[in-house]
This record gives C-alpha cells, sequence and structure tokens, in this order.
DNA sequence: TTTCAGTATAAGTACGAACATAAGGGACGG
DNA sequence: CCGTCCCTTATGTTCGTACTTATACTGAAA
C-alpha cells in the first residue's frame, strides 16, 4: 500500500501537448530520485489514472523517454528506467578519447573563408531549411593548440542575425554555441548530431595531408533553440584512416 | 476519382503485428514507383479505408517509416516520400542500453556462419584481449523486420563458454547481451562502442548489395561484465552511401 | 524438492471517435 | 493587384475500449 506518492501533478497548461508534459514530468521525477535508476515505473494504467490522463497519453510520453533511452519496456514486466537525464553537456566532452572533441580549450578553429550563402539541395536536407535560405557560412582548419598541423576540417553556418558574433574572430578557442547562446539569449535545447562515412574533397584532403577520394568521416551537428529552431549548423571531416568515434555506455 | 489503386491488399496473416505489415506494403508501394520520391501518400483516412484498418494502424506504420526516414509528414500538408526508391536508408540511433535493446526487437539477425576462432593481430586489439584467445565466432545479415535485403551485416565474437546460449538460434530478435545476461547471471555493466569508416570487403558488399571497396561504416561494441571483464564483442557494417549515425543529445 | 500448469500482471496491438492545429487555397473587398 | 479572412484538408492530439501476448509468480502435483 504505498501511499506516499501523492506529488504527481501536471502544472502549467501551455500549448504544448499532454503528452510532452507527461513525459517532461516523468523525466523530473527520474531526475528527482522518484523513480530511481534500474527501478520500475508504476504501470502504465496507474500512471494513467494518477494523471487524470488516458493509458494513450502515457504511452506516448513513456515512447518519447524510450527514444531518448531514459526509459526500456518489456510486456509483462514493466517499465524500467534506464538512465538519467543524458547530461549532454559533460559528455559532450567526455566522450572525447583522445580530445578530439575538447573545443573549449585545447584546440583552434581558424576562420578561412567566410561567406553568405544560399543553402539548397541536400545541405538543405541535412540541415533541416527550406532551399535558397541564406546563411552565414564560415569554414577553416582545426588544430590542436600549437600543432601545425590541422586534425579536422570545420564547416559552420550561422544564422544572419547572428554575423556580429564572429564578426571579429578569426581564431576561435570555445565552443561556437555558446557565444550564440550568449549573444540571443536563447538556449540551446538540443544538438542533434550525425556521423556518416565520406570520401575526402580535394580541399579537404588538402588540409588533411591526405589524397582527394580517401576514406573520411563527416560529423555533423544541428543545435536548435526552442520551437526546434535551427541556430547553428556545423560539420566536421576527419581523416577515415586515423579517427574513430568513440562512446561509452554505462548502466551506472 | 482515381480509381486505379486497386492493388492495395494486405497478404499472409501470420503472428507479426498489423501495422508492421502495413508498414511493409508502403514500404513495397514506394519501391515499386506507386508512390514515388517527392509526392505525397494518400491521406491517411483514405488509406485506412482502402486497407480495411484503423487509422491509428496506418499512423503506427507511417510512424515506423518516419522513423527510417523514409516518409515525412507535416501538419495540414500530408506525408511526403523522401527516400530514393530502393534505398532503405538505415537511420540508426542508439546512446543507451534501452536504445539497443529497441533496435534488436524491430530487426532479425540470421546467423549464417558460426565457428571457433583465435582472435589476434588488429581484432585482438580492439576487441582488447590477448592475442591467441578463443572466441565463438558468429555472422551473418541483419534485416529490417520483414524486409528482403540485408541493411547491416553483424559479426559477434562470444566467450566460448556461451556456446550453448545461441546454440539452437538461427534467427536473433532480440539484443544479444540479455540472452548472455540470462544465462551467466552477470549483468552487463558497461558498453564501448566505436564508429569508424571502412571499405567494404566483398563479403560485406555482397550482402549489402554494394560493391567491394566501397564506402562503409564499421559500429564496434565491447560489452564489458564487472571487472571488465568481455562478455561479448560485436561489430557491424553498413554501407556508407545510406547508412548515418545519429545521436540527440537534448537539455530538458 | 522440483516441475509444471494455471493465473495475475503489464505492455503491445487494434479498433473507434472527436477535436485541435497548421497549411494552403479561394473568395472577397480594398 | 494584393492582402485578409474563411473554409477545407490532413496530420496531430486525446479520449475510450477491448483484446492479445510475454513474463513472472504461485500453488499443486510428482
Amino acid at each position: 500500500m504505498n501511499g506516499q506518492d501523492a506529488e504527481l501533478v501536471m502544472t502549467f497548461e501551455d500549448g504544448t501537448p499532454l503528452y510532452l508534459q507527461v513525459a517532461q514530468l516523468l523525466q523530473r521525477l527520474i531526475d528527482g530520485g522518484t523513480y530511481p535508476v534500474g527501478t520500475l515505473l508504476p504501470p502504465e494504467s496507474d500512471l494513467a489514472q494518477q494523471l487524470s490522463v488516458s493509458r494513450h497519453t502515457i504511452r506516448q510520453a513513456i515512447g518519447q523517454l524510450r527514444q531518448r533511452g531514459v526509459l526500456s519496456a518489456r510486456k509483462g514486466v514493466g517499465t524500467r528506467v534506464e538512465a538519467p537525464e543524458d547530461d549532454w553537456r559533460s559528455r559532450f566532452s567526455a566522450n572525447s578519447r583522445g580530445g578530439l572533441f575538447d573545443f573549449a580549450r585545447s584546440t583552434e578553429l581558424h576562420f578561412k573563408h567566410r561567406q553568405m550563402t544560399e543553402v539548397r539541395g541536400n545541405l538543405a536536407a541535412d540541415m533541416g531549411v527550406r532551399p535558397g535560405r541564406k546563411f552565414l557560412h564560415l569554414s577553416g582548419p582545426r588544430y590542436y593548440s600549437g600543432d601545425k598541423n590541422p586534425f579536422c576540417v570545420n564547416e559552420v553556418f550561422l544564422e544572419p542575425r547572428l554575423k556580429e558574433v564572429v564578426e571579429n574572430i578569426d581564431i576561435l578557442r570555445v565552443a561556437l554555441f555558446t557565444l550564440v547562446e550568449a549573444s540571443t539569449g536563447e538556449r540551446v535545447k538540443e544538438i542533434q548530431q550525425e556521423i556518416r562515412a565520406v570520401h575526402l574533397d580535394e580541399v579537404q584532403a588538402g588540409y588533411l595531408g591526405r589524397n582527394q577520394g580517401d576514406l573520411g568521416m563527416r560529423l555533423s551537428r544541428r543545435y536548435l533553440g526552442s520551437g526546434s529552431r535551427l541556430l547553428e549548423y556545423a560539420v566536421q571531416y576527419y581523416p577515415g584512416d586515423t579517427f574513430a568515434y568513440h562512446t561509452t555506455l554505462s548502466s551506472t
């Protein structure tokens, strides 16, 4: 007879869908320790009753958290808490082995080109914006501080209104999105990252000391603000023979 | 009044859920050119009526194909075909244990080869074990449930003592490490994942419908038990032209 | 003590219905 | 000719209900 969980109340009834509100509530309860990692959530039907929503809505909410890897479900058993809120701000630098992703202090991005571009075709599709939209396009090699040869080639696309953020910057030693956040006051809510294999083009190969057509890895990131608004889009190219992307999934 | 689309009939009523059958049907119709890339699918309500299923089931089916990147939907407009025909664009997102679990359940791994091998050289180094150690080596293609063509080639290395875990299994529909956990009673504490770009060898290319030397992605995972003991090592090869590895880092 | 069958549980699947909301198009007036 | 408003369309959200199936537990039989 667990009569202790009386704090299950939905708050703020704004325009966000109910199932997202439920998902956020569950996330808060998980982070807050009400549902510790490794334990089972109450059954869907119980949650539905306690929150006065339909089981279908609960399932949608749980589906969200399952997609993010926070929950996992098994028929006949229940829904298990797999991970606390994934704290990407720490993982961002933590999943780098050899400091490949340590943007903050150990690398330098040298902007060699900057221009306004209309994005279209594949690029527009990758960015998730309408073809024809204008962006400020910056590009250049990235060095380990003090190194002579770059280990990575960068491309960055910024909204035109953020022009003055990078106006006077030729060498960047911090994560660009922190500057964007500081300038706009808008917080980056989500980063969507994509990794794929590519052939290096002539320019990239030149920077990286490889030959055109050699194996490479392309790592792109979409920085989204509130309302899935694209604030920044960045692409990095690495030589395929030396680069590997490492992640550790621990179950605590 | 388009009275031409009379070929919308569901076949084989086996144990697979209805919404997956619908998803496969839609995929076939897309590949077959009935719904060309770039065009809009008929409205959900029309599809539901034509197939004599509920709109809810149609939405589940469409949801599957949206997850794979085959379809995209916009409110008030419709559902658009995004992927080129006969390109089953594999999108794989897994940044958690639960993600791997769900991934394995919507796919099938067919074991084609199984043998004892002594690992050495690069492989031993990647696995993090002494060269010369013996492992049970299984390999084969992986399919989306119901698909004809594999989207991935798998290799699995297991400790010899876990032989009976896969003894009678030819088609695997769950995450292998859960079987290992169940058999040994030892919980997987950590999964170390590595992604790199490769050229496909002849066998891999054959399975994936590509040519030898084509661009590919290699995704390896080390499943560690307590005390950093290697329980399982798995490698997956994907075609580089259609495969992308996605991660979402959200801050809410 | 072990094994097996039955039962309870909880997620999965599938139906139906209704309303909300975004997009696009067309009518209408300026 | 152009912008505004409204209506239609199609997906999104939310409720309700019922049944299926995998899993675990329990209790009886061997």
